[in-house]
DNA sequence: AAAAACATAGTACCGATGGACAAGGTAACC
DNA sequence: GGTTACCTTGTCCATCGGTACTATGTTTTT
């Protein structure tokens, strides 16, 4: 049975929530972590200590995690996206958009504040454009195909995956691989993702 | 009355998303330009010709737009999102999860495919300048040991290594090792790095 | 005192990975 | 024609990596 926990320590600001979900329970932080399992429905009020820590654990457990936000930020929701939240939106929302944001989420959608994402994936983009530049020299001494497979199994896929992709058998993705590690003297794949990500890193530091 | 187009050029690989969308409509990027309009569900193959550009014409009228990629990857996700995507998946989903994509994305909720997700965030993370927090926030929820091993895996060591560093077992360091991709919600070692990827004085190299 | 979290470590299982060795096909160059 | 480089795939095999289940002792929390 699925259950909605809301996490707030004031008291006020219920009614909305209420209406929009009338069998919901407030709760602390400590009730929170005791009682939320999988499955459950939990709302995290940002204004309370160690909410990320919290959001953590819960989504671990295999909750759906939603923040709200007193003072809504693209930092913050950044923290509660990495902490493992499902949503993000403004505390005050209306009853029909936290059901809106109720159901997104239970079926494993992403819910964030409408106005951050197209500053979020804009800057991000811009950024993305920036990484992949410096790294060639290192690549220059690899063949077109190795290239392709040491950047595909650089950005954490495995051998099957890059193989999927390419279109051609796991077997000459481990060929590639082969040579790749000979050429740019590394022992694995760890070695090779280190080496790659370094690169593109010269920008922001010295 | 809302209309489900699918945008693609081959024939194949329709009867899944028939099979999710009995209603839908196959069509070329020229028909859905001429008819798309506010409140449609727009499904776009990444293999198209100038798939960026429809999304954006098409998104910006007001259309729901989802795309479908063959061979998914971080940065065409970012190119979608920034384009005025709301959905992200493999072209090959099942219908079940098609549909739910469809329930998501109705509802102003963002799909990506869930291997993405965690590279997604982490790298717009990044570029918003808020990895040190970041890194600091996934740290925090791991015990004293644990990131000590996750530290030192994500400095290219293996297990062995790690072992021998910390004067523990092979063993043990699988242990914390597991409890690192649980709490951090990342499937391998692989992912581990690219989500700590930032070289910083987390070699304590002998 | 009971419960929960943590650190350690064992066995077992199985998929992923990397290397060794072999080999067929294409394309370019001398 | 011969040579060389590249792309492709195969088999075999040793090792690594990740998970499941279990277990013991310690510390912390309730």
């Amino acid at each position: 049975m699925k259950q909605h926990l809301f996490v707030c320590q004031e008291l006020d600001d219920i009614p909305r929530w209420k209406e929009a979900f009338p069998h919901l329970r407030r709760c602390t932080p400590q009730q929170a972590r005791a009682q939320a399992s999988a499955g459950d429905h939990v709302w995290v009020v940002s204004q309370i200590e160690g909410w990320g820590a919290l959001v953590q654990t819960l989504s671990q457990r295999g909750a759906v995690l939603v923040v709200l936000s007193y003072t809504p930020s693209s930092v913050e929701a950044f923290q509660a996206l990495n902490a493992g939240a499902r949503g993000y939106a403004h505390a005050i929302s209306t009853a029909p958009l936290l059901q809106q944001i109720e159901v997104v989420t239970a079926n494993q959608g992403i819910w964030v504040w409408p106005d951050l994402l197209a500053q979020v994936v804009g800057s991000t983009f811009r950024a993305l454009g920036g990484e992949a530049r410096m790294r060639d020299d290192a690549l220059s001494a690899l063949t077109e195909r190795e290239r392709a497979v040491a950047l595909a199994v650089a950005s954490g896929k495995s051998n099957k995956e890059v193989a999927r992709d390419m279109e051609i058998t796991d077997r000459t993705v481990k060929a590639h691989l082969g040579a790749v590690f000979r050429k740019l003297r590394v022992r694995d794949r760890m070695q090779l993702i280190l080496l790659l990500s370094q690169r593109s890193e010269t920008t922001t530091d010295a």
